[in-house]
Formats: C-alpha cells, sequence, structure tokens
DNA sequence: CATCGACTACTAATATTTTCATAGTTCCCT
DNA sequence: AGGGAACTATGAAAATATTAGTAGTCGATG
C-alpha cells in the first residue's frame, strides 16, 4: 500500500513516514499540494495524508482540486490543534477521516488502517459490459456467469484493451506496454495472441476490431 | 449487536441509548465501573461507550481493570469537553476511539461504526465454511470436527487467505504479507507451503486455486 | 541431540509464448 | 475489374516459462 503524506513541516512527515513505514507501507511525500499533485500524475498512492494549513494550496483547496480532476483517492486530513475542522465541508469533499495534532501514533495508524478497509470494499474493482465481466481482484473474466479461462498474456491485453477502449493501440504500443520495452521479437506475436484472445473471448471476439496497417483496438457500443 | 453504556449521568445514558437503539443495537446500562463488572459476567457486550469522569472508578481505571482480566472489547471514550484525554495512555489501554461531549448524534454513531468494523474482524472467533473451520481464539483447524495439524507457516497462510478470500494473491504480496518484507528468499518457497497446505487441507485442497503467472487464491463458492 | 519445520535445489510435468510458414484479405493502381 | 503489394489470420511446431512434486540440508527449539 503507498501512502503520500503531504504537509510542509518536514519534522511531521517525518514522523508520519517512520509511522507508516513501521507498519510496513510505502510512503511518499510532498511539501505542498502543487508538488503532490505532479507525484501523483507519476505514481499512484492508495491513500493520501493531507495538512489543512499549507503554504501556496491549502488542504481543503488541494481536495477541492483532486476533486474536479475526478480522482477519487481515500484521505486522511490533519489538523492543528484550535484549527476548527469543518466537517461538513471536509466530508463534502471526500475527506474520509481527521486525526487533531497532536495525535498518537496508534491513533493515526488505526485511522489508517480503518479508512484503507473501508474504502478497499468500497472498489470492489469490476469492469462490466453487458455479459462480460473483468474481475480485476479475483484475477479472472466472466462471460454469462462462468468463468473463461484466460492465458496471463490473454488477460494483460484484455484488461489493457478495456482500460483504453475505443482507442486505436498499434502493435509497437501494445508490445511496449504489455511484453514491455526489452522485448525485440517479432511483431507477429501480437496478431496470435490477438487471435487466441478472440477465440477466448467467444460471442465477444468481434470487440476486438483489426484497425488495418495500425494495430487494434476495444470498440464498446455506449447505451 | 450489544453495547454496554457505563456513565453515571442518567441523561446521557438516556440519550446514548435512543441514538444507538434507533440503529438497532441492543443497549445495556450501568452506572459506575463496578456495576459495568459485574454486568459483564453475565453479559457479553461487543463495545462498550464509557464515559471518563466517574464516581467509584473513572474510566481509565474501569479499561485497566478490564485489560488486568484480560478482556479484549472494544470501546469508545466519553470525554466532556475541557477534560484532556490522553491519548497515548488511552489507546494503550486499548480504546478505539473517543467522542468529546457534546457529541452529535451522527459522529457518535460515526464512531460506534467505525469501531464496530475495525474489530469486528478480530472478534469473528471463528470462519466456517462447510465442513472446515477455523477457530481463530482456540488457533486450530477442523476439518470434519477433527483437529487437522498445521505448521504455523501453514496456518498463517490459510487464515491470510480466507481474510482475502476470492482475492488472487501475488506471490509478492504472500511473502510480504506473511514472510514479512524483511524476507528476501526464493519465490517457490511460497509453492512449496502451498503444496503443504493443500496436502493439509485434504478434500479441501481444491479451495487454493492456482493463478497461473500470478499466484494463488482462495476460491469459496457462495451459497 | 533428536525432531520438526522452513527453505532450497533439482526434476518432472504442464502450460504458455513465440516463431514461422501458409492462406486469406484488403486496398490501391492501372 | 484484374493484378499485385501489403497486410492480417490461422495452424502447428519449437522454444520458454511456470508450477508441482521430491528429496535433502539447515537451523531452531524443546
Amino acid at each position: 500500500m503507498k501512502i503520500l503524506v503531504v504537509d510542509d513541516e518536514k519534522l511531521i512527515r517525518n514522523v508520519v513516514r517512520e509511522y507508516l513505514e513501521n507498519e510496513s507501507y510505502e510512503v511518499m511525500e510532498a511539501e505542498d499540494g502543487m508538488q503532490a499533485l505532479e507525484l501523483m500524475d507519476r505514481e499512484t498512492p492508495d491513500l493520501l495524508i493531507v495538512d489543512i494549513m499549507m503554504p501556496h494550496m491549502d488542504g481543503f483547496s488541494f481536495c477541492k482540486e483532486l476533486k474536479q480532476e475526478g480522482r477519487n483517492i481515500p484521505t486522511i486530513m490533519l489538523s492543528a490543534r484550535g484549527e476548527e475542522f469543518d466537517k461538513l465541508t471536509g466530508f463534502e469533499l471526500g475527506i474520509d477521516d481527521y486525526v487533531t495534532k497532536p495525535f498518537s501514533p496508534k491513533e493515526l495508524m488505526a485511522r489508517v488502517k480503518a479508512v484503507l478497509k473501508r474504502t478497499s470494499s468500497e472498489i470492489g474493482k469490476k469492469f462490466i459490459y453487458e455479459d462480460l465481466i473483468i474481475d480485476y481482484t479475483a484475477h479472472q473474466v466472466l462471460i454469462d456467469g462462468s468463468e473463461i479461462p484466460l492465458t496471463p498474456k490473454e488477460y494483460d491485453l484484455l484488461c489493457y484493451f478495456v482500460k483504453n477502449k475505443n482507442i486505436a493501440l498499434s502493435r509497437e504500443n501494445l508490445l511496449n506496454q504489455i511484453w514491455g520495452y526489452d522485448f525485440f521479437g517479432d511483431d507477429r506475436t501480437i496478431d496470435t495472441h490477438i487471435k487466441m484472445l478472440r477465440n477466448s473471448l467467444g460471442k465477444y471476439r468481434d470487440l476486438i476490431v483489426t484497425v488495418r496497417g495500425m494495430g487494434y483496438k476495444l470498440v464498446l457500443k455506449e447505451k
């Protein structure tokens, strides 16, 4: 689990980092909202711990910004004693909990765990299109309710297509993203895997459309 | 769910009772620590809500007493504004959360639910699936009513699988969670333990499904 | 010091990935 | 419309990768 701590005080960041790492969370730090937003383009933390008072951009504005960008990440707010935490505003902004400084390690950890538990169960990570269901947590694909066996590459391919639905993907792109940049094999390899994925998809084989001279794309009709 | 409210003020007890019963919890009351301890010999509440300030025995002493008796019950502390809630002491005594008077119904209920949710997994003393029973308190596993011997690692593995049922777990995840982040051994170690766990599980060996290229998962059919 | 469990190395058994040859399409040009 | 170039689909075999199973060493623990 990756946790991003956003606070301008290095001391606080260090303390929080220590507690978190002690419980084997992976910790990232940002000094302010700007830095945090930047970082989040590259990394995908599972939880944010954000101080209300920060230079440039306070905690509330930061959360507002996140919400507008459509990012939906569990968030715990840190407020100094005396600062009134406006619960109504806070919870509307999707803040899951808050902790008042000074806080005990145990308290913070309890909140972190509670929030993660609460939110992770809500994310029932599934993709659903008619009778085609990808259950990411179970790592399986269902068609008409029964599991269809996919090889790892087929599964990866399908997930990547779903993630980039209706976008034409070049063979080069697919090779780089799924096989990795260090793969130097034949282009035709893709064709073979597409063939096998189509076979596995049965009645949904036509979702994968050939883009001649370019690559393939997954086409989903909107409803 | 049974909740025991320990407070010397009848008014507070009534208010809390009303909120709780409104959410269909079963409520018991005690005027002080002595009474509460007595009551707990007969009843087994799932949660305590305890005022700090009470005659005869204050909230902290009460919790200390509980802890010494080895009772381990989720507890929420009520503190009046101005009374300093000593977080360090509190959390060390196993207090899970605290609410400052005056509190809003909504806040108290949110805390109650959060604490119950957080702790209920720990209270769930048994896991039952058909003839497979994990008795967490007795730290043993039964199949068809008779105990099957498991090595520590096998037991840990099984519990972790049960906790994450129907979720595909990568070897890395298993290694990190069960062996710890400081383990730098061979991936294949897992395979061996899986094999042994399967053997131990006898007729339930197939519950553990390999997810090729990924890891393993415990599959439980819903009923 | 004897036993048990954890771990590693090795081998066998499977499953997957890749390559490659061939057949089939599409598209463009005349 | 016909021919050819370029591209894609498919099937099967070869090459790899992954997992299961076996055996044995190491080290902790009673």
